[in-house]
DNA sequence: TGTTAGCACTCAGCATAGTCGAGTGCTAAC
DNA sequence: GTTAGCACTCGACTATGCTGAGTGCTAACA
């Protein structure tokens, strides 16, 4: 439907969109011909402009204002005329060398990737761990607590360190924990979370297990440590860098992107949105989309290892954002963890 | 000095201090004749308030407006005139109904008790977990990473868990490694990590660990993973509610309360100062003080279990903050969460 | 001597009105 | 199809005046 622009209307399109961008206020006509060499005067683009609002690209704040791009006059310029370049090998290696992974454990990692995506782009960054169910068993761990509790460390072949208390009917004394664990950690590493449960409830009901009572307890403490999804890590930096951009600069829009930043369920479940995705995905808020995200674009990339640990990373700006620079970084930081998740268990 | 306040003008501070406390506005001669019942006329009052204002006490922010407490107002009102009311059996049971402990691993608590002391507050949560170098040894645990890298689980009496990654020069088999950790386990269990230092830099320097290989890599090994301090961790809930704060309406003032928030090593520096008091200690903030603390109030108290982790929580607010409310409640929950982490290991 | 009433003064907050500039839509001419 | 001209709109800013709450000071009172 919107395919049918013609040149001009897209130059104009672009250069509204461009200099809004940076400038974060209504463009008006003079100031498009002022700025850029189209050989127009500013009553034509006026008129190319009254066209592209007629189409729902642009809108203006009120009548004598310079207009705006709707978000839908932003998925257009993504779309169709934002011209994403490589990064340079100057740039990619200045980018690598912003981050500093060397002896951090993963939650560092994912800390420091946030703060350094936020500090890049002057908007926020978010991390998203690896998806419980998506890792690989790696080891499991019992520490006994008080009575009949017992804590359950998991660790998966990516180095995430999960932990969980778990109630045991029996009380069980050290060594027969640490059989358990022995025998879990031969039987079950190397074996996605899902190949694990799948795995556990078929044993589960064989019938073997009857006569074998270390096997049917160690079956029953795993069922109970592995099957509960652990809610998400997500990881916020840089609130306070985007309180600097305009377009929060009122106290209500600061109020809402603290509060919208704060609900941590909220983005976790957009980031599990692209977490089957491939590639950079990029989600322009709307009044329409069933998450309030108005106002709000939301750019993200997954990582894993051969492995196949998702993660998801990405930074979340005003739709106003300068997508042709933050697209990149977002981009390529997701390969690098994702090169440093494989290096980790090489 | 301040000592020498006649009952009168303490009545008045007080009336002064809790009026604004409620109303957050400048409180005049007259509004206190209205509010309060001490058959003196509003001009008798200005009188007291221009001593008030001499001695420190009060100032104004300009020539006709009313006054407000110094933080010094604050700081005698605390001291002298507040009563801290202890909380009702109902009171606490209510509190403790709040809180919803059963099946949390730690860092769920830390989190928990964050979320729910911001929300009876009004304010802006903060719990630091406990110290690393102040916990108890319980377990440890190696899991190998890539070639040379181990990551080192370390869980302490009260549950904490923890995780490292060092760099190991032998090529330890995993046979080997479980041999380490159950040689450590069994002789550190059950002392504090000062302890633990002190044996292993102790036992390093012995002759027999030249004969006893295995030995050496163990506490080689320990001393790589304990050694450091670990980064406290801290939990910081309800920023937004604090924006809600009449103090914090300007974008000024709350572009600069989310950096407060958000620059956790500040908020660490700051709870460590309280780590070594007994009971609820307050901050009030002031520009003298050395970290930049100025319009906040700091209310802590630690918490710890008989193996003496310690860890400490609070609120932070405005100074305008309502004390007698906040301070009960900070009080009482660092009981109850001592109380949760003895019966942990009970 | 402590307390009070009266009075002139101050000042933030609010509303009103006027100006300015950037921008628009429309029309007519090129 | 493009452009110049023109009347119009409207937010942002400034100046102005008014109001109300509050103050300090002085003089009178108990």
């Amino acid at each position: 439907m919107a395919e049918e622009l013609n040149e001009r209307s897209q130059n104009i399109l672009e250069a509204i969109v461009e200099d809004y961008i940076s400038s974060a206020e209504p463009i008006g006509s003079r100031a498009i011909t002022r700025r850029h060499d189209f050989n127009l005067s500013p009553a034509t683009v006026r008129n190319v402009m009254a066209d592209l609002e007629e189409m729902g690209f642009l809108c203006s704040p009120h009548t004598s204002a310079g207009r705006i791009p709707t978000a839908q006059g932003f998925q257009y310029y993504i779309d169709s005329l934002l011209q994403i370049r490589d990064l340079s090998k100057q740039e990619k290696s200045r980018l690598r060398n912003s981050y500093r992974f060397s002896g951090m454990k993963l939650e560092d990692i994912m800390q420091e990737v946030g703060r350094v995506m936020s500090g890049l782009s002057k908007y926020t960054g978010l991390v998203m761990a690896p998806k419980f169910s998506s890792t690989v068993f790696r080891q499991i761990e019992f520490v006994r607590l008080s009575k009949g509790r017992l804590l359950v460390i998991y660790v998966s072949e990516s180095g995430l360190v999960q932990n969980k208390i778990i109630e045991a009917d029996q009380t069980l004394d050290d060594r027969q924990l640490e059989q358990i664990s022995n025998f879990l950690n031969k039987e079950l590493t190397g074996l996605s979370i899902q190949e694990v449960r799948k795995k556990l409830s078929a044993e589960l009901t064989e019938e073997r297990v009857l006569y074998d009572r270390l096997r049917k307890q160690a079956l029953s403490l795993s069922c109970a440590a592995l099957q509960d999804e652990v809610e998400n890590q997500i990881y916020v930096s840089g609130a306070s860098l985007m309180l600097e951009q305009p377009e929060f600069s009122s106290p209500q829009q600061m109020k809402r992107l603290i509060q919208t930043l704060e609900s941590k369920k909220m983005l976790i479940e957009l980031l599990d949105r692209s977490q089957n995705a491939q590639g950079v995905q990029i989600f322009i808020g709307s009044e329409s989309s069933s998450i309030d995200l108005e106002g709000y674009s939301l750019i993200t990339s997954n990582f894993s290892n051969q492995k196949g640990a998702i993660g998801t990373l990405g930074v979340i700006g005003p739709v106003r954002m300068d997508y042709s620079q933050v697209i990149p970084i977002v981009d390529f930081t997701a390969q690098l963890v994702s090169r440093v998740l494989e290096r980790e268990i090489e």
